[in-house]
DNA sequence: CTAGGGTTAG
């Protein structure tokens, strides 16, 4: 039975697209195609949008095809959503393009293609457009923000959101999300606690979102005492939440306050996912409660199968192998349903410097070295692990090694956040104005027994 | 009848 007209078939292909059944949303649409009934903007709106999520560039390029059969290319409608279609499928070249035919493209044209850019790491690209844009609104901003954000550009992001404030725009709901994922990114605690004050004044109530990146963003800084106290103010919580408290725990040590947390959100009848897991695993980690982790992870292969993922089985790997285990890990390695990538050899060499496995140690960088020849870490771990077996001979041939195939060391860093300054420290760092109180704190606090020979 | 931006892990 063929629809009446153009708006009857619009109306049901937006229905299916709404209720996410895309694919028949995206028949429906060939149907009324070869019906005789011509499409109009909206339709081409609604099934781009059940294109896009079904990631299917084909899709895409068959309705842009179309879109050029029935003169629409110059819609700023049909065209926002062209260039939205492309620029989620990373397809920016197109997404210009579309961009480019549209007659009088708006602001929502072109937010969307500087969403595209900074999903697709060219943050230049969206600047440039993002400054020369004929007008800007909190939703071209929110973009800005929250890529850069998700780019791991933290310092761009909040000065973004500085900026914004400055000119005047009123953030919004989805501003604070965006800003304090990079807050938590930089740890830079004094800034949250003003983006949250910032927060409050605005808007007065707290959505569960802005909610779940505070306690995130809190325990990401260090803070604890903020996030708990986030999380108790919460009035909904969801999934999320719990996932947020159980990872900052996990992330500052607190492995049985991770455990405790999760028996009270299984208490109120909520199932863990993959992220629960994974931070429940991280927390049994670094807290050293191995029985309890790996007994987690059995209790999800038997009972919940579907969440597991391959950093599920890094982690176990690392439990094991830092709890001295490397029988076990062994083991679990062997029996694992798909290939061990680069890092779960990481994991088990990691744990043989702790552990001075020497013997295994060497054919695990054996291993590394095999996938990836460029890998500096495999060289350096096994360097500590004969330099803390005493094996100073096999300690200058590996350091030659490095030398000679021009391997660079990226130095890991640590910083704090003392009062709004950040203070940066590399290993064997003394550029600090206060380098010999710290090093005279860190003796302190370290005791004796520092491994001098470490090379990290 | 409609578009572009949001939270948790690594």
């Amino acid at each position: 039975m063929p629809y009446r007209d153009v708006v009857a078939a619009t109306a049901a292909i937006g229905a299916l697209t709404r209720g996410s059944r895309h694919r028949d949303a995206v028949t429906l649409f060939s149907r009324v195609l070869s019906d005789g009934i011509p499409p109009n903007e909206f339709t081409f709106g609604t099934v781009l949008r059940s294109a896009t999520a079904l990631r299917d560039l084909r899709v895409g390029t068959q309705l842009h095809a179309c879109v050029a059969k029935f003169g629409l290319c110059s819609n700023v409608f049909v065209g926002s959503a062209l260039v939205d279609h492309y620029a989620k499928m990373g397809a920016m070249a197109e997404a210009q393009s579309a961009l480019g035919d549209t007659h009088e493209p708006n602001v929502v044209s072109y937010t969307a293609l500087i969403a595209g850019f900074l999903k697709n790491g060219m943050f230049d690209d969206a600047h440039r457009l993002f400054q020369c844009m004929p007008e800007r609104n909190v939703v071209s901003w929110n973009a800005m923000i929250g890529g850069c954000s998700q780019a791991g550009l933290n310092e761009e992001a909040v000065g973004l959101f500085l900026e914004m404030c400055r000119q005047g725009v009123r953030p919004n709901d989805s501003t604070f999300p965006c800003v304090l994922t990079s807050v938590a990114n930089a740890g830079a605690l004094g800034v949250g606690r003003s983006v949250h004050a910032s927060a409050i004044k605005l808007l007065g109530k707290l959505d569960v979102y802005i909610g779940n990146s505070l306690v995130s963003c809190y325990a990401r800084c260090g803070s604890l005492e903020d996030s708990v106290l986030a999380f108790r103010k919460m009035k909904q919580k969801n999934l999320v939440t719990w996932n947020a408290l159980i990872c900052g725990y996990a992330q500052n040590g607190r492995g049985q306050e991770a455990l405790g947390a999760y028996e009270t959100m299984r208490a109120m009848g909520l199932k863990a996912d993959n992220v629960t897991l994974l931070g429940l695993l991280f927390g049994c980690n670094h807290a050293g409660l191995v029985d309890e982790g790996y007994s987690l992870f059995k209790t999800a292969q038997l009972e919940q199968a579907g969440i597991l993922k391959p950093e599920h089985y890094a982690c176990v790997v690392d439990l094991l192998s830092r709890a001295n285990r490397f029988d076990d890990a062994k083991r679990f390695l062997q029996e694992l349903p798909f290939e061990p990538g680069i890092g779960f050899w990481k994991s088990m060499i990691g744990g043989c410097q702790i552990h001075w496995n020497k013997d295994l140690a060497e054919s695990v960088a054996e291993r590394i070295q095999a996938l990836d020849p460029k890998d500096t870490s495999s060289y350096i771990l096994l360097s500590n692990v004969y330099s803390a077996a005493g094996s100073w001979q096999s300690v200058s041939m590996i350091r030659r090694q490095i030398k000679e195939k021009g391997l660079k060391r990226i130095t890991g860093c640590s910083w704090i956040e003392v009062q709004n300054d950040v203070h940066v420290f590399f290993n064997g760092d003394s550029r600090h104005s206060q380098c010999d109180e710290i090093y005279m704190m860190l003796e302190s606090c370290l005791g004796t027994e520092e491994d001098e020979h470490c090379l990290v």
